[in-house]
DNA sequence: CCTGTCTGCCC
DNA sequence: ATTCTGC
DNA sequence: GCAGAATGGGCAGACAGG
């Protein structure tokens, strides 16, 4: 049977890279895919969108950092010679992930260089592509996804649930091209991770709804880690959105959990930071991550489990069902303590009054769902429609760095400052809520107030004001005022203002202060 | 042993 | 995570 | 309406280097 080359890919891409049309890249990679040997396919399939191991594999652990100079050096070495095969290269990447200990980045690295040593120019640049997120052909998990739906004949709806069960594009290529019965294993069970169903952005109630019909369902929206927890008999597993197990790190929500009463189930929910209020995500962050002294960690910061779906419940998948079902059947299962708070709203006021509650208890919003909705695995559908705060202020530009990709040409970065006693102090950055129009305009007037040319970043006079929306402020480690704008965007360019005009650090400082309260604190 | 940097993963 | 753009 | 691209702050842990 014959081996798929590296170079294959590679070749493949850029035809793919080539064309703007979606159906075109579909067509070219369904093509491709009926090429492959069975044997294969998991691995061509996954470097087909720059993947180099499977999802739940963990990862290569060399970055970005250490990459120049493998890359240097081997570019100088390359022999041309297309000898690299696809199964070489997952099993070298294997091998990288494996290595840990003393000098681990530095074996790493030489594992690499052994690789691309055997590589030409094209693939040396892909492979480095695939470690960097630069591999841009337009061409990612939907479209793959398709095309292995387009290459066995299937709905590509079918391929895609099953991708919401397997997890890793490499798994479905087997299951769906494999043939024999690998197929089998995509079914839903307790204690194999699922992708989760997610929610539409919107912003504000009215917006959503536009897209839900009345009656519908609206719950709290909580700041904290989304957790799917699997049980099967006495065992109860918690992982995160992406599949990781994050059990060792909640003990209190297993216990918490063991007042489920089923044989088993998949449950669906947030964990948050919460003592008599919530607290900041980057408290509850910080549980989810520690893994030495959890026990220690958990009497300092409380965390709470607020259940809100369930997928599966005494051997029976529930994903087909409606959402109101759903519901049924989680609130016969669980505590009430346990339940998202949440309630049937007939009225946009119905739903208005709902938010207001939610803020004023400290949460960052609402969801607003349909009671006939499914659960679609890993869709962002108008099923779910979440609605968040936020808060805007003016903000000037100190700074600004130059884009990549199709941002090449454009300052697209841009560093925010508020006024401080002395001149401006930096507390983020973003790139977000500019059009095309604006980020050629903005490069134009930036480009006239440069003051120092760092290369890949320029330093501005702060003349340029930029009306800026945020959700929160977090505590900053990193930014001297201690204060930096979460998931801040741009709203617009304010020509008509200057950087007299824009907020202070006390204002901000104030903001923030407030976030902290509980509501009797901030009624006083 | 201490500190700084990198990485992966939460949002 | 949020936002914009092209299909 | 969907998919992809471009890039944010901050957390712990792993490793590098003195």
């Amino acid at each position: 049977m014959r081996s798929v080359m590296l170079s294959e890919v590679v070749s493949v891409l850029s035809r793919i890279r080539a064309t703007a049309s979606k159906n075109e890249k579909i067509f070219i990679a369904a093509d491709f895919l009926a090429s492959v040997p069975r044997d294969q396919l998991a691995d061509t399939a996954r470097l087909m969108i720059g993947q180099l191991l499977p999802s739940d594999f963990g990862s290569p652990g060399i970055g970005f950092a250490d990459l120049k100079a493998v890359r240097d050096i081997t570019l100088q070495k390359s022999l041309f010679s297309e000898r690299l095969t696809v199964a070489r290269v997952a099993e070298a990447f294997k091998t990288i992930s494996s290595i840990s200990g003393r000098k681990a980045r530095q074996r790493k690295a030489s594992v690499l260089r052994g690789l691309l040593i055997d590589a030409t120019r094209e693939e040396i640049e892909f492979l480095l592509g695939c470690m960097t997120g630069d591999v841009r052909a337009g061409f990612s998990e939907g479209l793959l996804i398709e095309a292995i739906a387009k290459a066995s004949g299937r709905e590509a709806s079918a391929v895609r649930e099953m991708f919401g069960i397997l997890t890793d594009v490499g798994r479905v290529a087997d299951a769906v091209l494999g043939g024999g019965d690998k197929g089998r294993a995509a079914v839903l069970e307790p204690m194999r991770p699922v992708k989760l169903m997610l929610a539409e952005p919107s912003m504000n109630i009215r917006q959503a709804l536009a897209s839900v019909s009345l009656p519908a369902a609206v719950e709290y929206k909580l700041d904290g880690i989304r957790v799917q927890i699997h049980i099967s008999r006495d065992q109860i597993r918690i992982f995160s959105r992406r599949q990781t197990d994050v059990t060792d790190a909640l003990p209190e929500i297993v216990e918490a959990v063991r007042a489920v009463s089923v044989s088993s189930a998949i449950l669906d929910g947030e964990v948050i930071a919460f003592t008599d209020k919530p607290l900041p995500f980057q408290e509850v962050m910080r549980r989810v991550t520690r893994e030495k002294d959890v026990m220690g960690e958990a009497e300092r910061t409380p965390v709470r489990l607020f259940l809100f779906d369930v997928l599966y419940l005494d051997g029976e998948p529930l994903i087909d069902l409606a959402y109101e079902e759903r519901i049924e059947r989680l609130k016969r299962i669980a505590p009430a303590e346990l339940l998202v708070p949440r309630k049937i709203i007939a009225s946009e006021a119905d739903a208005e009054r709902f938010l207001e509650k939610s803020l004023s208890e400290g949460h960052e919003g609402v969801l607003i769902k349909s009671l006939k909705g499914i659960y679609q695995l890993d869709r962002r559908s108008a099923d779910w429609i979440k609605v968040k705060e936020h808060i805007t202020i003016d903000a000037v530009v100190i700074g600004a760095e130059w884009g990549h990709g199709r941002r090449s040409n454009w300052l697209s970065n841009y560093h925010l400052g508020v006024k401080s006693r002395d001149g401006f102090v930096m507390v983020g950055k973003t790139f977000k809520g500019v059009s095309d129009a604006e980020l050629k305009r903005l490069t134009d007037l930036l480009l006239m107030e440069v003051e120092e040319d760092h290369g890949s970043w320029v330093k501005v006079r702060p003349n340029i004001v930029l009306e800026i929306a945020f959700n929160e402020i977090q505590r900053s480690p990193k930014y001297p005022s201690g204060m930096a704008l979460r998931f801040a965007r741009v709203v617009r360019i304010r020509e008509d203002k200057s950087a007299d005009d824009v907020t202070t650090e006390e204002e901000l400082r104030r903001i923030m202060q407030q976030q902290f309260l509980s509501k009797a604190e901030r009624m006083k």
